[in-house]
DNA sequence: AAATAAATGTTTGCATACTAATGATATAGC
DNA sequence: GCTATATCATTAGTATGCAAACATTTATTT
């Protein structure tokens, strides 16, 4: 029955629209990486060295758009890759130095941009928001 | 404090998974259109000819966003546009016959996209994620 | 043990969406 | 009427995402 049917009421919009405000907030805090690019330089740091196929799945990335972001990162000087001599077809990703550094410095900053965008929430509100969007 | 920092309790981390989900469940049911441009249809389909550029704001988009995603609308013949012959500025969208039909159509698979977006929710948590998400 | 099949890792090409900057037309204030 | 401002649309450049292709390794078969 389309005459019922509301767009605004769905969640796929409502994701959407969530997702744009915690993006501008992100790039207002954090002009050097994208929040995608954030997320794999976070987890690098906590994990270390990683082949690239696997850092993309612990970010629950495909693997050609783990490529792309890593290229980025790649032209940036923030990550660096070498060959792995046990297999040929592995691409072992690690931080440089500008890399953990910028990592921790955008840490601190995320937290401030994780506030922001909750701003509007109360500490119960984030937490059952967390759970509902897991459950998911 | 980056040691007690988790990537995976983040808001934005679980927002772009959630919205993977969804946008993975949306293109299994309805190929045709991304929900980008869904949502551009059903609101045309809701408010008839508009402007291009009221048309984005209508559904939260960025007036060149908006202009790329009808120039793709176009090319698929679902929607057509003419010049406002009051406003040289303006162009006017609205839906083909074809274009409506697909959005009625696509309205009703809407429908059980969102049901199976959120199957893991009850009917409370659903609202309360969408108070949430609206809060936020 | 060689040959084939299956799995894994990476890359390429193409589509989509978003942003900042530019140009065109219309409106408001003087 | 004229200038300043606002609105609408477009262009150019960047990021993310997926499907398909390619390369290497591991498992299976003969």
């Amino acid at each position: 029955m389309p005459n019922d049917y509301r767009l605004d009421d769905q969640v796929g919009y409502k994701l959407r629209l969530a997702t744009q405000r915690h993006l501008e907030i992100f790039s207002r805090h954090l002009s050097d990486v994208t929040p995608t690019q954030f997320s794999i330089l976070a987890r690098l740091y906590e994990v270390g060295e990683t082949s690239q196929n696997q850092l993309g799945r612990l970010v629950a990335m495909d693997a050609a758009t783990t490529k792309g972001v890593i290229a980025r990162l790649l032209e940036k000087d923030l990550v660096e890759a070498r060959a792995d001599p046990n297999d040929l077809r592995r691409l072992q990703i690690s931080l440089t130095d500008a890399g953990r550094r910028l990592t921790i410095d955008a840490i601190e900053k995320a937290c401030k941009i994780t506030k922001d965008t909750v701003a509007n929430l109360t500490g119960r509100d984030v937490k059952r928001l967390l759970e509902l969007l897991d459950k998911m």
